[in-house]
DNA sequence: CAAGCAATCTTGACACCGTCAAGTTATTAC
DNA sequence: GTAATAACTTGACGGTGTCAAGATTGCTTG
């Protein structure tokens, strides 16, 4: 796979190493990924990709950040895509499609949210605002459906957050993750856990 | 920390060996752990461990296996040492618990449930069968509350279950992991969580 | 256009890691 | 007591992240 170097600069290693790393990633895992593959992969020393990245923590943070963009997009669309939905079914909607984007990106994933990043590393002070920006989306939400009243009005809206994305974050780990919940059941958990939440405010 | 050596058999490697690693585990993460570490702070050569585990991994199962007994144990009790308690309240308790465990032990609870050993690395026989018990008498649990009513029963057992334990387990992930919980909630978002999974059964 | 400076990329080195192979020593079984 | 076996050792290999020092190039300013 290692290309034949033609220049001395290279031209555009940052994101060629960012094009290659989120490859080896999505093929063979994080763990597939180290600095030294990744250099010879795209064609240059093992250390030229320090002179971009301060060191491997700042690359993945690069990644995640970029993961995070993706999510963000693609969940903004949906209200828009669906504007003649009901709330109960655009939430269904947008619990599947948080699961879906789990399951399609599972080390992307994985490096967002895991602790690869945010204990064993340090994030980026532009992934901490930009993942921040991911959960205030969510909250923002959580109070329009709290306001709707079909969401619980019992609990602050940020503990009603937290809560409803601990359950689909812990159902994309464990799925993910590989330990009780199959791939097979991906949908009709998504459906479960959707219709669990909301059958909360049933008073 | 390196001991000296003072027979050629060490007696009991293995015993040693686990205790260490679950020390070293404890106070600096899994990643912390290293073979060559832990025969060094046993007092042995690098791979005198592998006459005793097959490789890293097997040692870490049967850390994570040692884990699993632990909250098998500490949840079993739990009725038994509350008779008087309404199932509501008991299973307030359990949730409580539940991330109590998953608080005080982040690392051994990173291993029992987490990608290291169940996605990359392959779970031992023992293992597998510890960790489905695990999860079966929660299954059980689940089943006991719905025949009570106090558990939705428009789902079946087996749904109602993983995606309850999904949101126990995505909320130990995210505190354990540093995003998006902070350590403070932990008893509120606990509460929060059982009475969100309990407000179901109101039809 | 030339000179110098900064950015970019290189090789060399260091300290780790998991674990295989082959040799050594102690314990156990006959 | 001797043979087999389990427990433990040193040596080695290929892998990792990243620091330091040197080479090459492109850009800026005179």
């Amino acid at each position: 796979m290692t290309q034949d170097k033609k220049t001395y600069h290279h031209g555009d290693l940052r994101q060629s190493l960012l094009q290659a790393a989120t490859q080896i990633i999505r093929d063979g895992g994080v763990d597939a990924l180290s600095m030294r593959k990744l250099a010879d992969n795209v064609g240059v020393s093992r250390t030229a990709p320090y002179h971009h990245f301060k060191d491997k923590n700042e690359l993945l943070c690069a990644i995640a950040e970029a993961g995070f963009a993706d999510h963000i997009q693609a969940v903004s669309e949906l209200p828009q895509q669906h504007p003649e939905l009901e709330p109960r079914l655009l939430f269904e909607l947008y619990v599947l499609g948080y699961i879906r984007f789990a399951d399609a990106n599972p080390e992307t994933y994985d490096l967002m949210f895991g602790k690869e990043i945010w204990k064993l590393g340090q994030p980026t002070d532009s992934l901490k605002v930009i993942s921040k920006r991911c959960f205030q989306h969510w909250l923002e939400w959580i109070e329009t459906l709290q306001g709707a009243g079909i969401l619980t009005n019992q609990h602050p809206t940020l503990r009603v957050a937290q809560a409803s994305w601990a359950t689909l974050h812990g159902l994309c780990r464990l799925l993910n993750d590989g330990i009780y919940v199959n791939r097979d059941d991906l949908e009709e958990m998504g459906k479960t856990a959707a219709a669990m939440l909301l059958a909360q405010a049933v008073k």
